[in-house]
DNA sequence: GGTGAAAGTAGCGCCCT
DNA sequence: AGGGCGCTACTTTCACC
């Protein structure tokens, strides 16, 4: 289990990791070498995957965020088989999940600008039949790139 | 603006920043440090924020998904206060949009179990007035922590 | 953008507490 | 488990071409 100084090394590493061994170290009131041996635990046991580099959307040309929510026309293996494999063929959908409830899925797509929605649309209606698909555009992102909530005590 | 180098180094580095300058440079037939300064460049512009860990959602005991679409009261900016202030103090709710259409925002909430759920409504509805709160369980993840589509050509 | 040398780090084994 | 040491190897960084 985590006591609280891998708790605060996870919370800490997982809003900015481009930091050295030391300074963590003295952060949590540990030795570098201790530090460095806890980091690695935590890696071994799969606490901690890995390091990514976070890119700014504005900047990379894609700051639109787009959600959008279907219902499947026919609940077959066949179906699903297309609608996972359109997934993965669509990088703008950075993010889908199954629902339960009224809806079946929620993809989450990130785009230039909402004019290129259509074309997104176009080709998932195209490659498989959806019953029902309704986007909502995020006019505004309040909170993102949040680090996973790492209780304490 | 950004050449095809730059975007494959950044592509490689937000699916894994755990890697040598050296090794990098070879993959885009580059010296080591000419890559490095491509990478400060980057950097410096604006395109790569900063490098964060990422944590095993179900390691960290966090392996349930809700989305939260949620209907304002009442459209005022102390309403909108509030809620901001809400978001921002739970911490469960790692991402959170302002939409277009028949729904005003959406919340997308981590936690331990479907159970949980319930503490986090109730928190919300206490905190704040909200006309319609509709919660869609994730029962599959089928795409996430997908890297940007970072374009080529 | 490439090269080579200097400085900084991390990683490892070790022994001690 | 943590602290501290020394060592090696590697990586980053910088002046210079």
């Amino acid at each position: 289990m985590l006591d609280d100084r891998d708790r605060a090394l996870l919370s800490r590493l997982q809003r900015d990791a481009d930091v050295a061994v030391a300074e963590l170290a003295e952060q949590v009131n540990l030795s570098p070498s201790a530090c460095a041996r806890r980091i690695a635990r935590l890696r071994a046991e799969g606490y901690l995957t890995r390091l990514v580099a976070r890119l700014d959307r504005r900047r990379m040309g894609l700051p639109t965020t787009v959600f959008v929510v279907v219902k499947t026309a026919q609940h077959s293996a066949e179906w699903l088989e297309q609608f996972r494999a359109a997934l993965a063929d669509v990088p703008e959908i950075i993010e889908a999940h199954r629902l339960t409830g009224n809806f079946d899925y929620i993809l989450k797509i990130v785009l230039p600008n909402v004019e290129h929605y259509d074309a997104i649309y176009k080709k998932l209606i195209q490659r498989l039949p959806l019953f029902e698909v309704s986007a909502y555009i995020s006019m505004e992102t309040m909170k993102h790139d949040t680090p996973l909530p790492v209780t304490y005590g």
